[in-house]
DNA sequence: CTTTGTATGAGTGTATCCACTATTACAAAG
DNA sequence: CTTTGTAATAGTGGATACACTCATACAAAG
């Protein structure tokens, strides 16, 4: 569940979760900043309600943390738990290949192909939507595997890292690495070895953890309060 | 994350949630049954908001499934999907094993062997707490990664599957063979090998859910809509 | 007897209001 | 100048109130 398409549902809950949503992911909301649902809620026009129960949805995706009568903050990740994300990332990601094996067919290895070009000119131009092709990409092979939950989990795992992303990515400009390993994952779907394809994707997703948080690390990014993610809500 | 202890909120909307988590769990509320604001606020003494973003907690944990102007009804899972929670649970479990591993000692080991010998009476006794036991055995080793993220999503995923684990046991009353094969993970750990931990619990989890599929599958179980789980997260 | 339209009621979504908690700023005492 | 107590204010959690949506039952028309 997460950012594709949603089946428009025109409720104004729905509308403030997304408006909060797309904010923590551009960056507008940094971490450990505070969300104040009056401000917000006047922001989009319409009352604190609908805000709240936002953040709740938010709070469980561990996007922000809400401590009881303190208010909601925008979680901000340890490079611990980013490199925890990654890890977990791995395995659900490998196992969406594994089990999407079967299902890819010539049609779906060329749109393959198409989509890692499509991310090599976006790396040429600049990092900025690369991140959005990168995801693309992902979740264009993770949807093979049509299991929803797998995929949502995925998704969400994705959008937790992504304000980190985008900094790191502002910064060096030039996935590249990451554009040629890209090859490496279509190369091993297309020998459909399943056992093989779950592995590569594994270790792909995995590579980018260390440059990721050394670039962090040396600029003293990544504080704020722990999340708690899919699970629930509030330590 | 959500059944083990919790720091103690004391908030309304806290309560409710327990309170209805507990209810869906133990099978009070049935898969597709409606759950109405205003019954729910009244049985617990409360109005409805405090109850309604409990309704957005379980929802973003799958456990229940809002349809906008619908109201809130008691998420089924079909076979497919109790499916793919254990396929889900299995690489998320074998990936903690495999961070854990480096953390068990002899203490640790003494402890597990402590857990098994009490699955083992508790399977004796009747399967009605040996769910509980099992639970808590996953959670012990689960627990020895100290990432709490993955701690979380995979107690969710029991949680998800829990009611249909208890309808299952409540008619065969023998978990025995699932008893053995905890064994085999004990034994995995105790070797060292992290690799060969990962595989054993992965084949371990993953060999409840036939079982449990059969079952339901005689018995037509298995209606509702579906869910949108944790991805937690998000939306 | 079937179909279609309408009305009534239950239930949901949002807004407003109130009580209480936390936090900040400030003042008095050391 | 630091510390500690206290008051004021901002903000949260919860309750109540209202408007709108959906569903059901019933009635009229075919």
């Amino acid at each position: 569940m997460s950012f594709a398409s949603k089946g428009m549902a025109a409720t104004a809950q729905d509308e403030a979760y997304r408006a909060i949503l797309q904010d923590i992911r551009s960056g507008r909301y940094q971490p450990g900043e505070r969300l104040i649902p009056e401000t917000i809620a006047r922001e989009l026009a319409m009352s604190r309600m609908p805000v709240r129960e936002a953040f709740q949805r938010l709070a469980n995706e561990g996007l922000v943390l809400i401590r009881p009568n303190r208010g909601c903050i925008v979680s901000g990740l340890t490079i611990e738990e980013i490199y925890e994300l990654f890890e977990i990332r791995s395995v659900l990601e490998g196992l969406a290949v594994r089990l999407a094996m079967p299902r890819f067919d010539a049609a779906a290895l060329a749109e393959l192909d198409d989509h890692v070009a499509r991310m090599h000119r976006a790396g040429a131009a600049g990092g900025a939507d690369w991140l959005s092709r990168h995801q693309e990409f992902h979740a264009y092979i993770c949807g093979f595997s049509r299991h929803p939950k797998l995929i949502a989990q995925i998704a969400a795992l994705h959008i937790a890292v992504e304000p980190y992303m985008r900094v790191w990515l502002h910064h060096v400009a030039q996935p590249a690495y990451a554009t040629e390993r890209q090859d490496e994952v279509v190369e091993a779907i297309r020998t459909g070895d399943a056992e093989h394809a779950e592995a590569v994707m594994r270790d792909h997703v995995l590579r980018t953890a260390p440059r990721l948080a050394e670039f962090l690390r040396k600029r003293g990014q990544a504080v704020g309060a722990s999340s708690a993610l899919p699970a629930s809500t509030q330590p």
